[in-house]
DNA sequence: CATGAATGAGAGTTCATTCAT
DNA sequence: CATGAATGAACTCTCATTCAT
């Protein structure tokens, strides 16, 4: 009784995940460059060849995991849900990524890792990127003006590094960063209550 | 006859600058894990063999740079002078750090991508880099308490959020970010004349 | 469909084997140390990477080698089958030791080769080995007292540095030493029917 | 005032002389093919470069090692006095060769280990070493034929078996090994007053 | 769909040797 | 005569990738 095309289809995205989640385990622990395929064949629990079945090299792989962090992260702010209506609903997203940060230090210090090297730019300069970044600037001034800055562009920017500067900080040092400093503070000069 | 001890020392001097500056012309490029050392020598001009002559490996390469640019980045704020004396002082000193960014965005480079890197912790976790971070903390708490500030240690980590965070973002993609809008920001804030 | 377990055992006996006749081969007609792990792969037909899959380093090779032939060597005298039991057992003994000087003189050469070398002082002083020495010496110790010697140590010694002096010449040069007179004097001298 | 002609040939033949006990000591504690010129140079308090003014090459330095040791073990038996005379001159030959392995254990551990090693045997092969042992068989078969002996060939080649096997063991575990069985031995049956 | 033996290019490293000084 | 910076070939070893099974 041979497999469904539907079953097959559910072990392979199981597998693939497998192997994602193993590649990020080890690559949280060591520089990508130095993990091997073997490495990541062996804590996923799948032989070498099968690797190649899923992925077709280990720079793809790499690629691949980028993309994941940044869908994730992007999903955070939950921009599919339009833009931010009020400060609640700002409150709530920042929340949503600081505790997303502190819970999933491994997606970022693999995320922040990686999109420090050079090789990385093309990820980050992807059609699919540049219009998540787009949507989110255009939200965040809209919102940020309806808060009455008088430069919306210019609070964006210091939010931005506020954040990118705290979780990067974290993810080098966890037990010496506390991030309500930050998060307290956003939320308390962004989120106000008009 | 054979060279004297000041010439030897002249010409080593000189090839392990220049072996220095392949290597961080390079890893400025490219993940330094994936930077060989035929490359660096091919950069450099000299044989590969020679590399051995100067860094004992490419570990010890790679940390020699990275507490160089350490060192460098560190001298910015002039901690030997002692404490901020004043807000000019302050905004000078300010100055001074977005200035060496924009200038040596090489050095900002290599350092961001290399402290990224799980194994370079032991290098920030040094006692001569901890004191020297904790000569800065002391000496901006103490300029902060004098400028007025409520709770200075909040605004430390603030501004350091804000520097790190603008810095990354701009080694990322320079030609994207504006350092001013966040330079202008922290003297703005925390800068003001009493 | 993968190989079975079996066919996988199967093919790794065959390739370590073709492995260490390549090498005892080469380490035969030149100094172990200079002998490279190239060379060895292409004399056993095989890759240079594949020789990692089956020795840890060119240590442990070596080591494996020095090993197997002493395993071998020490078989000869068939310890296990319990101390000498007459004057024929002895002849017997000696004969099969001299024989298999003479039709593994690859063997030997290597044992001895390596055997000088002060870094194999280790093997050469492990628990397995010198236990193996102190049967021989004491079942030795038992028949020279059977056969009537009133310093059965001393005609171990001297029995020992015969057999050790006559293979070192042998090795060295077989196309002018005649085993067979330090063969014969063995026999004669400590082989006598009482 | 240059040195006159004279006095640099001393000076050569002492940094000479330095240069091979370097080597010698070296030699004896590691095999030779892991000890560097560079060791070498270090230990003979000489730069790498002036090693190659008085030796052309590694090989070279390897192969006077060996002719030296050779000369001087030869030494020893003092062919150059002619046969040996009688018993006690036999005897007092035998034990200047014992007492010299005792004594210069580096000497014959380096010995040893080159002689084992196959690119070394052109050197065995030498014409010089050749005549040499010529002249030692002749001389020592006239002896045993004046001592009585039945088989002089044989007991030469049971005499070299008997000196070769005892100072192998020696020089491979000086700790456990007593010389004197065998010197005593040796003088007992070849040495005897007629 | 799954395996792991096998490959080969290239990594880091060492070292005998050369040669400008 | 003496130095040691410099070279380049060769070494040990690793690893992404392939492919027979």
């Amino acid at each position: 009784m041979p497999r469904t095309e539907e079953q097959n289809e559910k072990i392979k995205n199981e597998r693939k995940q497998q192997i994602l989640n193993a590649a990020m385990l080890l690559f949280s622990k060591q520089n990508p460059a130095e993990v091997s395929i073997a490495k990541i064949a062996k804590e996923a629990g799948v032989s070498k060849g099968l690797m190649y079945s899923y992925y077709e090299s280990k720079e793809h792989l790499q690629k691949e995991i980028v993309f994941q962090c940044m869908d994730e992260i992007m999903s955070i702010f939950q921009m599919d849900k339009g833009a931010f209506v009020d400060a609640q609903d700002f409150r709530e997203r920042i929340d949503r990524l600081f505790d997303h940060v502190q819970n999933n230090i491994t997606t970022w210090s693999i995320y922040t890792q990686l999109l420090m090297q050079p090789s990385m730019k093309e990820v980050f300069m992807s059609p699919k990127v540049l219009e998540m970044m787009e949507d989110y600037q255009r939200q965040l001034y809209q919102y940020m003006t309806n808060q009455g800055f008088e430069d919306p562009e210019k609070e964006i920017v210091i939010m931005g590094a506020l954040i990118d500067g705290i979780s990067v900080q974290y993810v080098s040092a966890p037990e010496f960063i506390d991030l309500n400093v930050v998060r307290n503070h956003i939320k308390d000069v962004y989120g106000k209550e008009n």
